[in-house]
RNA sequence: GGGUCGGUAGCGAAGUGGUCAAACGCAGCAGACUGUAAAUCUGCCGUCUCAGGACUUCGAAGGUUCAAAUCCUUCCCGGCCCA
């Protein structure tokens, strides 16, 4: 479409140099667009366009599928269009009972503002916050009275609530739904309102949150927003991912262990992930695609995949260097470079030290590792509880290791 | 407000006076296998241990009993039905 794929091929591909193109803006690690020639039109204007993500600061360490919206944020802010962060200090009180089946506990004030510094810590590593403007939803939503709160509830009804697939769950599975919580939708909703964009830009699962904020705009005659939803992506399980499920990448996870996680991806997820998570051309995800087809081992691309994602956490020499250890550690069996280091008293026992290291939750912990057999010292499996400590490599499992000392 | 059912280990869920640290499933951990894996198989899966046991745990606090997750009392939390 535009000569810059071709010059492309010669760059790293985990930097973004060139602008995305219209249609890659719409369609690449993007679920759905509603409505679509809405959508056509008004980026065939040419005219820059305002557009949000709203986020609840929660706290919670981000993941690589949080990256996706915040990355599809960046190739619009490259573009030229004007973006907006919004913080959801109010409605993170309330809490999104959006993939929910519980009721969650609400935020304060203080932590929500505590937990936006972490977040934006960690969200720069993929979008520049200098550039785009930030706004609270607590400047509005906190000034609305009960008549406000009526007249914009009154353009919903219980059913649509209660369509929603994690209320319908609730209630088969008498888990409590909170009045509150149908509330929490016509708030995002109004930040639409007050903010007047041209689009919205989330996750997959706040696809009805950014729906209420369409019809709230019609509403209250502001202009026609369009949405865009990112997919979601799955951990590398393939489950959804979930602190729970302990299968996420997180964005600020050391390179040979984020390295080493994107290798334990299930292997039909590769593609998703080039497409979402990272900057490589959609042409050479389509060679890949062919290559995987006509029987290519798939960690090869994998490998590529896991360079590619902590490149760009973590620069390309880091990348190299992970790729190296993992091949050293777990193709070959070897011990990694940088092992920590571990200062021990001659003499000391290895089980407390399993222990105090935490490469053990517990004594009995500890113990079974021992007796499974998952205690090695320069390679001699150590089975005695009594064992001292001895100079040199302790490896606990396939992946725990630290360097002995005296 | 009334009635009723329920709150058990990370989750789900059995257990209704002793044989209960508590079946089973999921998740997790270790070992084998492998392409890091996945799948599969095996073992583990409260804490501490002088390895014989000891200690803490079944919403919370009291009580009955030689003995309580199991019985009683009060309280807290939730579901459902009725108002």
């Amino acid at each position: 479409m535009t000569p810059r794929r071709a010059l492309l091929r010669d760059v790293p591909s985990c930097y973004s140099l060139a602008m995305a193109s219209d249609t890659e803006l719409l369609n690449r690690a993007v679920e759905t667009v509603v409505p679509r020639d809405l959508a056509d039109d008004k980026l065939k204007s040419g005219k820059p366009l305002r557009l949000y993500l709203g986020i609840d600061p929660t706290g919670a360490k981000l993941h690589i599928g949080h990256s996706v919206p915040l990355r599809k944020l960046k190739a619009f802010q490259d573009a030229g269009h004007h973006v907006i962060f919004l913080v959801g200090s109010f409605t993170a009180m309330i809490g999104d009972p959006s993939g929910r089946d519980q009721l969650r506990e609400p935020l304060t004030k203080e932590k929500v503002e505590e937990n936006f510094q972490t977040y934006k810590q960690q969200a720069s590593k993929i979008l520049d916050f200098s550039k785009v403007e930030i706004v609270y939803n607590h400047e509005w939503l906190g000034k609305l009275n009960f008549h406000d709160i009526v007249k914009i509830a009154s353009s919903f009804t219980v059913q649509q609530m209660l369509d929603r697939e994690m209320f319908r769950k609730r209630i088969s599975e008498n888990h409590p739904i909170g009045v509150h919580e149908f509330l929490y939708p016509l708030m995002q909703g109004y930040d639409s309102v007050v903010l007047d964009v041209d689009f919205e830009v989330g996750g997959n699962d706040q696809l009805f949150n950014m729906l209420c904020g369409r019809t709230l705009q019609k509403e209250f005659g502001k202009r026609e927003k369009f949405i865009l939803t990112t997919r979601l992506i799955e951990g590398t399980d393939g489950r959804k991912m979930s602190k729970t499920y302990d299968n996420c990448i997180y964005l600020d996870d050391e390179p040979n262990d984020m390295y080493g996680k994107v290798l334990r991806v299930k292997d039909d997820l590769i593609l998703t992930y080039m497409e979402c998570v990272t900057d490589l051309p959609m042409t050479e995800i389509r060679v890949a695609e062919k290559a995987l087809k006509s029987g290519t081992n798939p960690k090869e691309l994998k490998m590529r995949l896991a360079r590619e994602i902590v490149t760009l956490y973590h620069g390309e020499k880091a990348a190299t260097e992970a790729e190296r250890s993992f091949q050293e550690v777990f193709s070959q069996g070897g011990t990694p470079e940088d092992v920590r280091e571990v200062r021990a008293g001659k003499g000391s026992g290895l089980l407390e030290l399993i222990v105090k290291e935490g490469l053990a939750s517990s004594k009995s912990d500890a113990r079974r590792l021992f007796e499974q057999g998952a205690v090695k010292i320069n390679d001699n499996v150590i089975t005695s509880l009594e064992a001292q400590v001895e100079e040199g490599i302790l490896k606990v499992g396939k992946r725990r290791f630290i360097k002995i000392i005296f």
